[in-house]
RNA sequence: GGCGGAAUAGCAAAGUGGCUAUGCAGUGGAUUGCAAAUCCAUCUACCUCGGUUCGACUCCGGGUUCCGCCUCCA
């Protein structure tokens, strides 16, 4: 079965088609970096990570693109305030967020454009959209993109402009033509950094960037286009107007946009300052748990954040660690039904949660046969989004804990227990055993010995 | 007000016009010095009202509730 994508432009799963065969140009919006990343934004980097490593499990030469927006109106604002550098402040963000990428193995993309560093593009585009009649510089310095030039405005998002206009929660500005233009370039005000220009010194609105580096990247016309749910509307409908119109191309074939991640069935978001950051739970449970929890649902449904649903994570993800324990994995077994049930349900619309309960029927057939090729297998799957990275062992003894108990104690302690046993003496055997329990260090005793794990 | 999405067992979460989803939790059994893991068995479902159908959780229509977007937001 090909590879069925929900776009939704579209509204519905298509057949994905490759503009050239074998090769995928994906572009995400990335992170505007003024502070650290929210598990929301984990989300973002989860899902399009697991959809690269399925596409190259499928043989497609990806070229994955997300972008870095480095400078825009909440970053100026947060320099001020820690009274620090843009520069400095973004720099550091951007070593934060690989530091957290890299601790929950998303892989890097490509390519990471920069906004600052893509300026002329931005510039280029601009001008060929004033050249062509669909935006216009404005007294103030501004220029704005004429949304009623554009035909097809809301065709992403369903939205028709006239119902836009009735709700009127745009802009009042006197100096756009219409309300429903948007900004492509701002003219700085004092103090603010700023990039000369036809239109005299400013810097890029927020669409503008996206497609220019988009473009510059993948050229005008590419394959799939990702991002959190809530830019689809205006973000992403502006990037195709300023596109298409600057470009003459269809810009996007496929648009993926993932759901939110909720607190109390709310959305998560800085605004209400309800969002745990990705070290904070990185510090309560171990990556792959994190991403297990995120990958559990639909990429396109909201998933709600709980302790709770982590806890229930980590013991699924324990569950299929369990089958790998004791087991050398051997190469993974060929042509088996269950890497074919795999790839049909990841193959229709990155189904995850089905992916997740074939790996757990494979590795009840692991505890039962205690097959190398199967666990290899099994490995080997589950690598495909990015889980089982760790051998057994390592992943149960690195799980976050509160104990002070260090590796070394603990070993200690089971020599010691095992001394204790061997007399018979069970009595101490079991005060050892619920000493450790009691700093969360929990004993397996099996015919090949005692091992531990941290829960 | 406009547009879109969702309602599934104790919890989480897929899916299908008739055939066990899956994980966690529960129950019974096997195994075990204890404990866990594992295996076998097993209890809990498809918001509501109509319609289509031999048969609907699944399709169609009405209703209710919830959520998102329409303003920066992953």
């Amino acid at each position: 079965m090909s590879l069925q994508i929900y776009n939704t432009e579209k509204r519905q799963k298509e057949t994905f088609v490759p503009i050239k065969p074998n090769q995928v140009g994906m572009y995400v919006c990335g992170i505007t970096v003024y502070d650290l990343c929210h598990i929301g934004h984990a989300r973002v980097m989860v899902v399009f990570d697991m959809v690269v490593r399925h596409l190259r499990a499928l043989g497609y030469e990806v070229n994955y693109v997300r972008n870095i927006t480095d400078i825009d109106d909440k970053i100026i604002k947060r320099a001020l305030e820690k009274g620090e550098s843009i520069q400095a402040l973004t720099s550091r963000m951007i070593d934060e967020m690989h530091a957290d990428e890299d601790a929950m193995n998303v892989l890097r993309p490509d390519i990471e454009p920069k906004a600052t560093e893509y300026m002329e593009t931005i510039k280029q585009m601009i001008e060929t959209l004033v050249a062509k009649g669909f935006a216009y510089p404005a007294k103030n310095g501004d220029v704005y993109f004429k949304v009623k030039s554009f035909e097809q405005y809301g065709r992403l998002s369903g939205k028709n402009i006239d119902d836009l206009e009735a709700g009127a929660r745009v802009d009042v500005n006197e100096i756009k033509q219409d309300p429903m233009d948007f900004v492509l370039w701002k003219a700085s005000k004092e103090n603010e950094p700023a990039w000369e220009s036809a239109w005299g010194a400013g810097r890029p609105g927020w669409h503008i960037e996206c497609s220019a580096m988009a473009t510059q990247c993948l050229g005008n016309h590419f394959d799939i286009h990702g991002g959190g749910m809530d830019l689809s509307f205006p973000h992403h409908e502006n990037e195709i107007a300023q596109s298409e119109c600057a470009t003459g191309e269809q810009y996007v074939n496929t648009w993926m946009h993932c759901g939110f991640v909720r607190i109390d069935d709310e959305k998560m978001s800085k605004s209400l300052n309800n969002f745990f950051t990705i070290r904070e739970v990185l510090k309560a449970f171990h990556p792959e748990v994190v991403r297990y929890f995120l990958l559990a649902s639909h990429y396109r449904s909201p998933v709600n954040y709980s302790q709770e649903n982590l806890e229930s994570a980590k013991a699924s993800v324990g569950r299929l660690y369990s089958a790998l324990e004791g087991i050398v994995p051997a190469e993974a077994e060929k042509e088996s039904a269950f890497e074919g049930a795999f790839m049909t349900v990841m193959n229709d619309d990155f189904n995850t949660p089905k992916a997740m309960a074939v790996l757990f029927d494979l590795a009840k057939e692991v505890n039962k046969t205690k097959s190398p090729a199967l666990a290899g297998l099994l490995i080997k799957l589950a690598n495909q989004i990015g889980l089982l990275e760790e051998e057994a062992t390592a992943f149960f003894k690195s799980q976050p804990s509160t104990s002070e108990l260090s590796d070394e104690d603990i070993e200690q302690l089971i020599v010691a227990r095992k001394k204790a046993r061997a007399n018979k003496d069970f009595a101490r055997s079991d005060d050892i055993r619920e000493r450790l329990g009691e700093q969360g260090i929990e004993l397996l005793d099996s015919a090949s010995g005692t091992t531990w794990r941290r829960v």
